[in-house]
DNA sequence: ACGCGGCATTGACCTAGATCAAAGGCTCAT
DNA sequence: ATGAGCCTTTGATCTAGGTCAATGCCGCGT
C-alpha cells in the first residue's frame, strides 16, 4: 500500500484548483513538471486532474484513444503490450516522476495497469499539447526523456534477445536497485509479481524464481523476503548480468 | 550497391555550399528536414555535411562522443549494442529518410554500421542544438519520430521477449515489407544477411534460414532469390507473425 | 484462530531452438 | 574462366529453459 503524495491531500481526487498542490508535489522537481517555470505552475495545475488508482486497475489500453498524458506521482505502474492470443510482453515499470501516454498517433502503443496502489496527474491531451507550445523547455524535457526511454528500451533489446536467464535476472536486481538507490533506497521492493517479472524477462515464473534464488544462494543478494532484497555484491551482480 | 542521392551530385563529399543540394535532396520530404522551411534550408546546408559510407563501415561507436547527428540520405544502416563477449544485438535498421545520432546523454547508445553503401548528411551536435532553438517545427518533428522508435522498439522488445523463431522471421518480412512498399516497391529486398538478421531477431543465423525456407515453402513468400522477395499471402503472413 | 485461495518454490521431464558439422552456391579477384 | 572464401542451406545432436506437477507459504476474510 503506498500513501498519496500532494502535501496532506492524499485523498484529494478531482480538478485541483487550490493553487499548492503542484508547488508542493512530491515529483515537483523530478517529473516533467520540473520544467516549468514557478509562475507558469497553476497554468499546469489548471488542466491537471488527480488519479488514485487501486493495485491491479487498468489505467488505459493499448489502441484505446490516447486522450490522456500523465505524470505517476507516487506508486508503481507497468506497461506491456498483448498478443492475440494472450501471450504479454511488460516493457517497462515506472516510478514516482515517470511520464506517460506520450502516443504521436492518436491511440496509445502499449497499456498501462497499477502494479500497485498509484498517484497520478492527468493532463488532456489537446491542451497538454497546447501548453507545449508556449514551453519550450517542457518539449525539451520530453524530448530528453523519449530519448533516455529509447536508450532504455534497446538495452532492454539486448537483454531479451541476446542474454541468457541468469543474466536476465541479475540485470533485472541490478536495475531495480540503482533506481531506487537513486531514490536513497538501500533496502530494494520487488513491488511487482514474479509473474510480472518474468513477462518483463521475457522468462517463465518458475525460471524467474530459479534465478533470484540462485542469485541469493550465490552471495549477489540477500533476501529479506520475497518482496524485497539488499544487494550484497555490486561487482559480482554486473558481472552476472553481463554488464560490464 | 545503392547509389547516391542527392541529386546527380553523387560523389559530392565535403561541405556543401551550392544551396540546392537540400532543396532537391530525395528525402526532403521525408527526413526530419521537412519540418524546416524552405527559406530557412540553406542554415540546414550550411552546417551540413555529406558523407558516403561504404558498406561494412563503421559510422560511430557505442559509448563515443556524440558528436554528430545524421540523416540517412541512401542505403541501409544499423543500429546495433553489443556485450563485453561479443554477443550483439541489432536494435534497428535504418532505411532512406531515417534519422540517427540522438543522444541526450553525452555519448552514444549504440554504434551504427553501414549495411549498404550509404550516403549520409552529418550535422554537428551543438550547432543542431541551436538551430533546435530557432525552430520549435524541427524540435516537433524529433519529438515525433523519437516516440515512434520508440513504439516500435516496444514492438520489438514483444517479439524478442514473447514470440517463437517462426513468428519473428514472419514478422520480419512482413516489416520489411511495409516499410518498402511505402517506398513503393513491391519485390523486397532482403539488404542484410542472416547473420544481421539473426542478430536483429535474437536467434541464429540457421534458424533464421529455416524460417525464411518455411515460409517460402508454405507459401507466404515467393524467394526471388537469396536477397529478395515478393509477399505472396500477406493475411496468412500476419496471422503467421501473430500480428493479428 | 482458522481455513481458503493465490502466490512462490522446487522437482521431473520435454521441446524449441542452439550448436556442431558438412555441403552447396555466389562473388570477386586474379 | 577459375578458384578462394564467404554466405547460406541442410541435417544431426544437445541443452537451456519451458512445461507439468506437487508442495509450501502467506495474507486475508470470516
Amino acid at each position: 500500500m503506498s500513501r498519496a503524495g500532494g502535501g496532506g491531500a492524499g485523498s484529494a481526487i478531482g480538478r485541483a484548483g487550490c493553487g499548492s498542490l503542484c508547488e508542493q508535489c512530491r515529483v515537483r522537481g523530478i517529473s516533467v513538471c520540473r520544467s516549468i517555470e514557478p509562475a507558469a505552475l497553476d497554468e499546469l495545475e489548471r488542466i491537471m486532474t488527480r488519479i488514485e488508482l487501486p493495485a491491479g486497475r487498468v489505467l488505459f489500453d493499448e489502441a484505446a484513444p490516447a486522450e490522456g498524458l500523465f505524470t505517476l506521482v507516487d506508486g508503481v505502474v507497468k506497461l506491456f503490450k498483448m498478443l492475440p492470443d494472450g501471450r504479454r510482453q511488460i516493457t517497462g515499470f515506472l516510478l514516482a516522476g515517470d511520464f506517460l501516454g506520450l502516443a504521436f498517433f492518436n491511440s496509445y502503443a502499449y497499456s498501462a495497469e497499477a502494479v500497485t496502489d498509484a498517484t497520478l496527474c492527468r493532463f488532456p491531451r489537446d491542451r497538454f499539447l497546447a501548453l507545449l507550445e508556449r514551453h519550450p523547455a517542457l518539449e525539451k524535457e520530453l524530448l530528453g526523456r523519449a530519448s533516455s526511454e529509447l536508450a532504455a528500451a534497446q538495452e532492454q533489446m539486448l537483454l531479451l534477445g541476446r542474454k541468457s536467464a541468469k543474466e536476465r535476472v541479475a540485470s533485472f536486481l541490478l536495475m531495480l536497485a540503482r533506481r531506487q538507490q537513486a531514490a536513497g533506497r538501500t533496502t530494494v521492493a520487488l513491488a511487482m509479481s514474479r509473474h510480472d517479472i518474468a513477462d518483463y524477462l521475457g522468462l517463465t515464473i518458475e525460471t524467474v524464481s530459479r534465478g533470484i534464488r540462485a542469485a541469493a544462494a550465490e552471495g549477489l543478494i540477500r533476501l529479506i523476503d520475497r518482496h524485497h532484497y539488499v544487494v550484497v555484491d555490486d561487482r559480482r551482480l554486473r558481472f552476472a548480468a553481463a554488464a560490464e
